[in-house]
This record gives C-alpha cells, structure tokens and sequence, in this order.
DNA sequence: ATGGAAACGAGAGCACCGCTCTCATTCGTT
DNA sequence: AACGAATGAGAGCGGTGCTCTCGTTTCCAT
C-alpha cells in the first residue's frame, strides 16, 4: 500500500522536494499570511530557481490549494486527537472537547485558519480536492450528533422541519455513516457555525476591546451549547 | 456642520477625486475581490499616473481600510433600516429582519462581505478608524437585547455569570446606552456569532453540497434563535 | 499684486511578484 | 549505447506597490 522507497534517485529526489516546499510554505504561511506567500522566496531558500519549482506545482493557487488540504487535515486530527481522549459516554465532554480543541488551533495557527476559514483568496469556489478533508471537523461533529438522545429536554423547533432540510440532514447522515435524529443534527450544524463564528470574531479582531480574554465567553457559549442539546444533567 | 463647499478649486477637485477613486475601488472590489484591488488600475481608470494616487492615499492598505470603513457602513445602514421598519413591539420580528437584512446583503455583496468578516488581509489588527463603523450591527442587536424580557422562558445558563464576562457584557450595555440583562447579552452575542458564522460558512463554500440553497436551515436557525430568546409567542 | 510655500501630476525607476520559454544537463528505460 | 523524459537555470514579459524628482499649478500672506 505505501510507497515508502521510491523507485530511483529521481523519485526519491521529487518526494524530498514537495515536503521541503511543503515545509517551507508552511513556515512562511505561519509567519506571515497567506497572502504573503511567494513562489520565489520559498524557491530562494530551497537554493532554486523559482522556474523549478514550476515543474511541481502547476500554479501558485495549487501549492496554495494543497496547504490548504494540509491545513484541514491538521486541524481534523487535532479536533478527532481530543474528542478521542473523552470517554465515549461522556457526551457533553466529547461536544466540549471538540470546541476546545477547534479554538486552541486556532488560537495556535491564525494564519492557519485564516487560510481555510478566512475569505477564500484563490478564484472562488475551493477546489473539489479540499472538500473531504475539510469535512473531518464535521463528520466528527455528526458522530457525535448521533450519540445525542433526542428525547431528552432539546431545544428543537416547534413547527416540524422543512422537507429540504430533512433531506439535506439526512445526507449528513450518509456522510458519517450515522442515523443521528434530524433535530439534534439541524441545531448541531447551527452550533458548528456558532462555534466557527465565534473563532473568527475572537481572530479576526471582531471583538477587539470588547471581549479581549474571550475565555469567559467561549465557555459560557459551551456551557449553553450542551444545554441546548439537553446533555446537562 | 456640513462643509458643501469647499474653499477653493482644490479642495472641491480634492474632494471630487476621492469620490472617485472610492467609487471606483468599490467597483472593482465587488468584481474581484480585495486581492486583485490595484492602486495603479484604479488611477489608469482615472487617467492618472499611479504615482498620483500618492498624493490622496498614503498606501494601498490605507485606501483597503477606507473602502472596509465604507463597507462597514453600508451593512449597518442595511441592517439599521431593516430592523427600523418592523414594529417596535415584535422583538422576534425585529431580530429576524436584522438576520435576514445580514445574510441578504452579504449575498448582494459577497466580496464586500468576505472584505471585513473574512481574514483581514492587512496587517493584522483591524486600524482603529474601522471600530466605530464594523459597531453599527452589533449596537442594534444589543439595543434590541435591551428589549427582551428576562425573566420568560429564556435559555440561561445554569451557574451565575463569570465576573469578567459580565463586566465586557455591562461594557456592551455602555456601548449603546441601555441596561439590556447581561444573561440575554450573552445569548445575543453568542447567536451574533453563529449569524455571522452561518453566512460566512454558506458564502465562503463550507455548505458546498451540503446546504445548497441555505435558506430552509436558515429560517430554521433564525426560529431557533427566537426561541432560545424566549420571544416565540 | 507678488512672492513663496504647499499641493499636484507625470514619469522614471526600484524591488518584487507569477509565470513562460528556451536551453543545457541529467536520469531512467529500452 | 541511445533516446526521451524529467529537471534546473536563466532570461524575459507584464504586472504590482511605492519612492523620488521635476515642472506646474494653486493658494495664502505679505
């Protein structure tokens, strides 16, 4: 399964060389933005003409496009790292551990998350090849929806839900393998936007002044989180 | 107050010049997006050299940060005259309005709204001549927060209040001159958070194939609030 | 009214960028 | 051994933000 021994000198040599550009673009993402990222400063310290490096990424957008991927993948085992630490009958400390770590990288990598939930800086519209990675983060969310008893005293919506929304969660299902309840699934992907919200706002500045420690905020938006799923108790 | 007139042909051609480069900037902004936004297009499109320019903006972040300040205003205007328009009794109709007068116009305006909710591509550190402008939104929902009953079925948390959260939470209550309950602030500014969450995840393609048309789990979110409120009767 | 100071626009130029093209070299395969 | 593919260097194109200089125009104060 693993190619680990390239076959030549050749492959060997090409291998060696996308995870250098790998981890140079990512020390240079780290320090100073996406935006600021350059084709010929990361081929000036790997001793290169920038012209080479052209013959491993097709573009710029593409060497973007897979830190990207990386980024989602970091992020994705950070987030699966810490809810597999909590003991599986621990609901609420799953759902906790999960926003926990979310913030934490953040807070770690801003540039990182800018990258991937900041405004996209490439065309529009993120490359097909992003999708399943950055999925990670959801389908770890959609598990545990799963794990969520819907009897119990959720806040769900009086009027049953919308035939499309329905449909849509369903397809949430699919994507994890689960049969998480359709209301439980509908506030957890509300509570997920909530929770990427609020990262962005304590990032980007938004909250500049306002809530500068936002410590205090984020775990009362926890705490009233895991109310609303009715995991209090 | 209002100095129509300027003194001289200077000031007037001054004044008529950066009218034109800000209404030209926005023009290529809402085409393009903020990266692809250049000093010297923009003074082509003036005929001007854009070493010109120079003499009206001291940098091309300095004009960002004029068109973000503009931008700011603009959704505030769109969200102040939304929520103005709805009876001052129906508090839940009022917050609806303002989250649809949100996500309506950040979908008119999607580079626009990636401009000042989605990575900040300056520097770091939004300037300070941004905060007033990027207050508007919040200062309506937190005058509406001011209308919301305490003591109904509203979701609380459990435990009281941490001490430094309640004080940014007075903090906010200053901000727009009312005594809103800081438990209602809280929830406020936690929804504000998922709003916002929520178009960003729908425009900037985290709900690409997931939530297409985002407007059912939308109206169901905007429900959720309401009655996370206690204003849903 | 007439200086001088300030504002202004043009143009050249610097250092950078993404990207392409050509050309020589090296490697892998037949 | 020979040929084709992969590789790297270098020059170059058109673009960027920004600076500096230089002549001109406007304004303001004497």
């Amino acid at each position: 399964m693993t190619d680990e021994e390239p076959r030549g000198i050749r492959a060997r040599a090409r291998a060696e060389l996308l995870r250098d550009v790998s981890r140079i673009a990512r020390s240079h993402l780290a320090a100073s933005g996406a935006a600021e990222l350059s084709v010929r400063a990361i081929a000036r310290e790997l001793g290169l003409a920038s012209s080479a490096l052209y013959r491993y990424y097709p573009s710029r957008d593409a060497l973007l496009t897979q830190l990207i991927i990386d980024t989602y993948d970091e992020l994705g085992a950070a987030v699966e790292g810490a809810e597999a630490d909590v003991d599986r009958s621990d609901v609420a400390g799953r759902f906790a551990a999960i926003c926990h770590a979310v913030r934490d990288w953040a807070r770690a990598n801003p540039h990182e998350y800018a990258l991937i939930y900041g405004s996209p800086v490439l065309g529009y519209a993120a490359p097909d090849d992003t999708i399943e990675s950055a999925l990670r983060v959801a389908r770890v969310l959609i598990v545990l929806a799963a794990d969520i008893d819907p009897s119990g005293p959720l806040l769900r919506s009086r009027a049953p839900l919308d035939p499309t929304l329905a449909e849509q969660l369903a397809g949430a299902n699919d994507l994890a393998g689960v049969d998480a309840d359709l209301d439980v699934l509908a506030l957890g992907v509300e509570l997920w936007a909530q929770l990427f919200g609020f990262v962005s706002f304590e990032l980007f500045g938004t909250f500049h002044n306002a809530f500068d420690p936002a410590d205090a905020l984020f775990e009362h938006q926890v705490a009233m989180a895991i109310q609303a799923f009715g995991l209090d108790r």
